[in-house]
DNA sequence: CGATGCCATCAGGGATTTCCTGATCTATTC
DNA sequence: GAATAGATCAGGAAATCCCTGATGGCATCG
């Protein structure tokens, strides 16, 4: 077996479980106690108790789930970077939106795999992640490529800080629910105008239709809490 | 003689596992089989599989998961019902409302238990289910019980579980971000009646245009972590 | 300076969705 | 068996979506 090498040459890297699904938890353990090269050094649900784990077993990756007991992966991402910046961290969300690929990307995470792809593929993305590459699933990667198609370089800013202000102003109308009308009352524009804001902020943000617009602007709406 | 009567006298129950995240299926599977009277014959995130499976397969229970891949699992859990009347049902999901243990129930279901639930209860859940009783989570019990002592509340509030099944799904698909026609295209109906459901719902939930509705239900599908 | 690019504004027009009303059939309830 | 609720679908006017294109303002850069 090829997976001899690992355990003679090198000892098995150590990986933290984020998430607070006990059964994701078991799951994931399953799976990587199958890989020769990997143990699980920990597991938790709270963000709390994620960033003791983290000083007290000095993992060298954690995969960490967006949606946890108390609070925000987001934020833990966050905290976990300033405070370990060798430490390699692979967001493992049910959300498949690049929206929060983006972000978590840019909080400091190495990678993005959502729960749905096939359980195989998240000992690649713990490697490639270890290995000191970024992972991303396939689909976020279309997403965000279509998101930049426009673009001359992929800047490390997400979507939505490329939106002008009229247009972010548009977009966070959109996400309180407000129609059309409503909001070119409300800023005292034609229709037409909003109709061409809402153009641009989907062509910006990688959207294909009106659906997908609301569904973003109230996502992002409810995440500035 | 031994005390383990089912370990020498009858054969392991079998356990179909429906669920479309292959992570928990893993996780399932991983304390299932620790378990020495269970054992898991079969394992799918889709409804069509699951039908197929249940038939080629005949487990003596299936544990589902309200949310799949083409569908939704209230749906599967009644035509499984109407087919194989003997076969038991656990619901296993991440939507820890009442309402969907209500609904799952009257379905057919025998038994409601949510995924924040300690792995360890899925074995009692199972076995309870197996032994002919109806197996509830605590906090299940508890919303239910309060809820009765509510009773009907004032109209004013506009709650979610007005809504019927139906309505429900297609609220459920509009907080996707689902188009009217794709609802109509899953569902295998006419547009049109999707756009009566969807008068229905804003009409039960007291919303007054299709950007109020949009909004209403991704923020409750964003609360169903 | 002139070219280029981004921004904000608006229009045309066909395709699609929304919105309101009403109809039919079925199942359940009282 | 009448009443109620659910699920299904239709018609038609209003609103919107979506794509394209146009205008003027303002900045930057060579």
């Amino acid at each position: 077996m090829r997976s001899r090498r690992w355990q003679l040459n090198a000892r098995k890297r150590t990986v933290l479980i984020v998430d607070d699904h006990p059964l994701v938890r078991e799951g994931l353990k399953g799976v990587i106690s199958e890989a020769a090269d990997l143990t699980v050094c920990g597991e938790t649900g709270k963000i709390r108790e994620a960033q003791d784990l983290a000083r007290e077993l000095n993992p060298d990756i954690a995969i960490i789930d967006l949606s946890l007991e108390d609070g925000n992966g987001l934020e833990l991402i966050r905290r976990l970077k300033s405070r370990y910046p060798e430490l390699r961290m692979l967001v493992c969300s049910m959300r498949d939106e690049s929206l929060f690929a983006e972000r978590a990307i840019n909080s400091g995470a190495h990678g993005y795999i959502n729960k749905h792809e096939v359980a195989g593929h998240v000992i690649d993305a713990l490697r490639q992640v270890l290995a000191g590459k970024i992972y991303l699933s396939p689909d976020v990667v279309e997403r965000i490529i279509t998101g930049f198609a426009h673009q001359k370089q992929p800047t490390a800013g997400s979507s939505i800080d490329e939106l002008s202000n009229r247009e972010l102003e548009v977009f966070w109308l959109i996400g309180q629910g407000r129609s059309t009308t409503e909001i070119a009352k409300q800023l005292s524009l034609s229709v037409k105008t909003v109709e061409t804001h809402r153009e641009k902020i989907k062509r910006k943000l990688g959207l294909t239709s009106a659906g997908q617009l609301m569904r973003h602007a109230v996502q992002w709406d409810l995440e500035q809490r």
